[in-house]
DNA sequence: AGGTAAGTTCCAAATAGTGAAACTTAGTTT
DNA sequence: AAACTAAGTTTCACTATTTGGAACTTACCT
């Protein structure tokens, strides 16, 4: 749709390529990626080459198909620990699961879009889009408006214009307008509902998991069927949450950031 | 130690100082990376805003410190379901280390060295170097040396040349020579051993994950120590392994490669 | 106020990236 | 078997980006 104005550098465009690679999901031909791509035939092949010469993508010269390589393996692991905010919410996202039996989901803002870091599923469970490591929209889920209600004003104005304002289902929000608002009443009301916005028959409430600065850390949301629940019934859980989303702040702050340095040279 | 010959190309630097940012798994000053890095402070600069404006890295302004970003997170998160063996072999994993009862790894090979992407402890745990996610020698572990056994010759031989042959304990294989010996020992007895070679008291037996073609997949050790196992009683546990090892590949590639793709525009 | 270290910006020179088009394979049709 | 076609790879003159020493700006510590 929009243009995107300043995805100047070779740098930006070999990661544009690696995105490319990484949402096919599988190994994918040369041809297949230079319809799908924004770059000229020659620019593309030298890109891959380069990423492939790499190792963050592999290249299979029997069957001509590339995929992602293992230097983004290896450097999975190190992001999940340092990067993310799921090691340390770990341990509450397990009690809380426990203790609720509902589907429990923690996020990030990832751009313009909401990260899913973490899950842990209902008791009873039940069919739904997210999956750890999956990315949603922002604009119509809970974790989504909950960390956009809380984020500072140049970063909710960005993401705010970046949204598509798919219509999903009858409830979805479409306009810059009605997000705006919505998002007046999470801050006021405290937390956010997703009220069948994204699915028919999910709902769920979320809130944002914010530093001591205010920065927002990340969302937690607990999400269920209009069936086993009601938005009221759901927000009698939000007290519990919160116990939940301080402990993560915190906890996340203390891990970290060991604020002082251990060892000088 | 060498020099690597080309490292050249804007994006080859960035992704060097990405890796450097995730090599310090904390949050880390622009002063830090400078100290140790290879590049001038301008370009170092410039390299890390690129990263930073690309969603690799974030930049947090107020600590002013650099952490590995979400943008990787997802990346990452993509990789580990798509470049690596890791989640097809989980469930044969589980079973494998159930039964035997001491600690299992699944490592794929990354360049010239070895990479474990997952990883079962034993029922009575041991202290030891590797986890998931860590990389490892390819000369003197039994994953690294199966896997390099039944390499084609190019990589066998390009490998060879890319290890650095430290001596960790007195069995360790210290020459390309040895090394070579060893290989043509591993081939004909169909599985390598690791006699206490990396780590005192730490031995184990390991099978390379061999596709149809005969291409290396990854491979599957089982470890133990000195006081609990000989050689011998490990290599009891071959055929075991050798079951795991089939349906692994079975299912890896099945699921890798689903061999003709489903649609046409 | 003066000093030192960390972080940021500048700019001319040098390099690395660009992409249309030509070329090479490999596979298919006449 | 020759001609055609599509997929992948290489070339090369043109240009835009990258480079890094040095100067500058904070910010903090005497």
């Amino acid at each position: 749709m929009t243009e995107r104005p300043n995805e100047a550098g070779t740098v930006g465009k070999a990661l544009n390529v690696l995105d490319q690679v990484a949402a096919f999901g599988r190994p994918v031909r040369f041809s297949e990626l230079l319809e799908s791509s924004e770059y000229p035939k020659a620019t593309l092949y030298r890109l891959l080459q380069t990423l492939a010469q790499q190792g963050m993508i592999s290249f299979d010269a029997e069957r001509g198909v590339y995929a992602l390589g293992v230097r983004l393996v290896r450097l999975a692991h190190q992001a999940w620990q340092t990067a993310s905010i799921a090691p340390v919410a770990r341990p509450y996202l397990d009690a809380l699961s426990l203790e609720i039996g509902e589907t429990v989901h923690l996020a990030q803002l990832d751009h313009a879009q909401v990260l899913y870091v973490d899950k842990r599923n209902a008791a009873v469970p039940v069919e739904m889009y997210s999956q750890a490591g999956k990315v949603g929209p922002v604009y119509c889920t809970g974790v989504g408006k909950a960390m956009l209600a809380w984020s500072r004003i140049d970063a909710q104005t960005r993401i705010i214009e970046q949204q598509s304002y798919h219509r999903f289902t009858d409830n979805t929000l479409t306009s810059r307008r009605a997000l705006r608002a919505e998002l007046d009443i999470i801050c006021s009301r405290g937390f956010a509902f997703d009220n069948e916005e994204h699915e028919p028959g999910i709902i769920c409430v979320a809130l944002p998991i914010l530093s001591q600065g205010g920065r927002v850390l990340g969302g937690l949301s607990v999400t269920s069927t209009t069936a086993r629940h009601s938005l009221d019934s759901l927000a009698a859980l939000v007290p519990h949450m919160k116990t939940t989303v301080s402990r993560i702040a915190e906890d996340a702050e203390s891990w970290r950031f060991p604020d002082q340095i251990e060892e000088h040279a």
